[in-house]
DNA sequence: TGCGAACTTTGTTCTAGCGCAAGGTCCATC
DNA sequence: GATGGACCTTGCGCTAGAACAAAGTTCGCA
């Protein structure tokens, strides 16, 4: 979905923003003022924010619900790079010297989206802490990114499935009644696609975790119930 | 190697720095002045110039020779991040929001690097050209992560190792008689080290193309005679 | 010039986990 | 309440490539 972002949402309060980090140093007035440049969008479930390669023409910041960022090779096949949980900016090509968008970003469940036109950027990034926070956010990613790469240099299948799963729910999680729950939908092939393997051997992963009682699956929903036990998966041996 | 910089080095030229992207866009006078507060040092081959974790008391650029970005897992795994060739800055813990090194940085052959405080980032950032530069540098880096996390998951060991081998000769290439050599010392163990593979394998691949004239190799040198032979490879087949 | 360390090669064995196949379950929609 | 599509499970065979093993080569250095 490329189209035109659209205001669906009733007028929006500053106190939306005050707390999110590249925010949380701006006056009242200010967000105020940034609210009103903002438009606002909720996307259903799956959708598209943006195409990877298309022309960076607006910066996101997710309010609620989260965002996937994926790749697709030529032979189709895809690949889960990044998730984004509410109160991180997205999209934000200019901040590493791009003018398309490097992936294409997707919702992981509905979401609530804030955006800006690009042309904005330059003037965002002289509001105090807006820069330091964003430069943050970018480091933050790479070493997620780089420590993706390790792990799949150096470890099996299951402690990456285990790692995997541990990242979203201590990222994304929510505590319900047997443990803590990835709180948005999540298939094995979602799973096998950030892992790097196919979707029957995250299947019988988890069926072999639940019969262990580390876990507890149904469609779509995954709730871990021993952390710990999955953490000591990961940290077995190496590979080599 | 953490000791502290040493001008080894007679007086620096400004022409140095004048066709590097970051200072191109600086008079002759700035210049001057950047030179005047670098320390200049010369590391032999597979020093460390810093490493992971350390604070990130100084920011580089690489003069000559080539840098290797390296990790090291808990069980002494080494897996090499990324080559950095001559005219690119390194160590810019800064411009991603970090106080410590997030990867260790060796030399893969001696090199000649510049180095300043990191006190002085915020000054240099304020140069005509050096933060776009910088950023631009930051998300081709990211870019290349990328595409190493989508050819990990998607790619055979063979197809890795040829892409890995392409990059290399078209990134530090130096033509010779009988193709174009990788122009620093380079074992199998460290191609392993890229493509996430053992060095066995490696030295089996390589002798395969010796055998079919697409590469000719040596102890820590490689030539690659035929190029498109190799790209064929990577573009073969995808693994699922 | 001879020793040892650092590289490289090649053979053989073994297994993680992929590919393939078939069937089951849940859910939306008519 | 039946049809179809999306998602999940499980079994089995097979192979890429890791692990193990053992030699061979090159090079720096005493």
């Amino acid at each position: 979905m490329i189209d035109g972002p659209t205001k669906t949402l009733p007028r929006l309060d500053e106190s939306l923003l005050t707390h999110m980090p590249p925010f949380s140093r701006l006056s009242r007035e200010r967000i105020r003022q940034i609210l009103d440049l903002a438009s606002s969008r909720r996307y259903p479930e799956g959708q598209a924010v943006f195409e990877e390669g298309a022309e960076a023409g607006r910066f996101f910041m997710l309010l609620d619900g989260y965002i996937r960022v994926i790749r697709i090779t030529e032979t189709g096949e895809q690949i889960i790079a990044l998730h984004i949980p509410p109160g991180q900016l997205f999209g934000i090509a200019k901040a590493i010297g791009r003018s398309s968008y490097p992936a294409t970003a997707v919702t992981a469940s509905e979401s609530i989206v804030l955006s800006w036109p690009m042309e904005l950027w330059d003037s965002f990034l002289s509001y105090d802490g807006f820069a330091t926070e964003t430069y943050k956010t970018v480091g933050t990613r790479m070493g997620e990114m780089n420590n993706r790469i390790v792990e799949m240099a150096t470890q099996q299948v299951e402690q990456r499935v285990a790692n995997a799963l541990l990242r979203l729910v201590n990222q994304t999680g929510r505590k319900v009644e047997e443990g803590i729950e990835v709180d948005f939908p999540i298939t094995r092939q979602d799973l096998s696609e950030m892992t790097a393997t196919t979707l029957h051997t995250v299947s019988r992963l988890l069926s072999a975790w639940e019969k262990a009682g580390m876990v507890k699956s149904t469609r779509k929903h995954i709730i871990v119930c021993d952390p710990h036990a999955l953490v000591v998966l990961g940290h077995h041996s190496s590979k080599h």
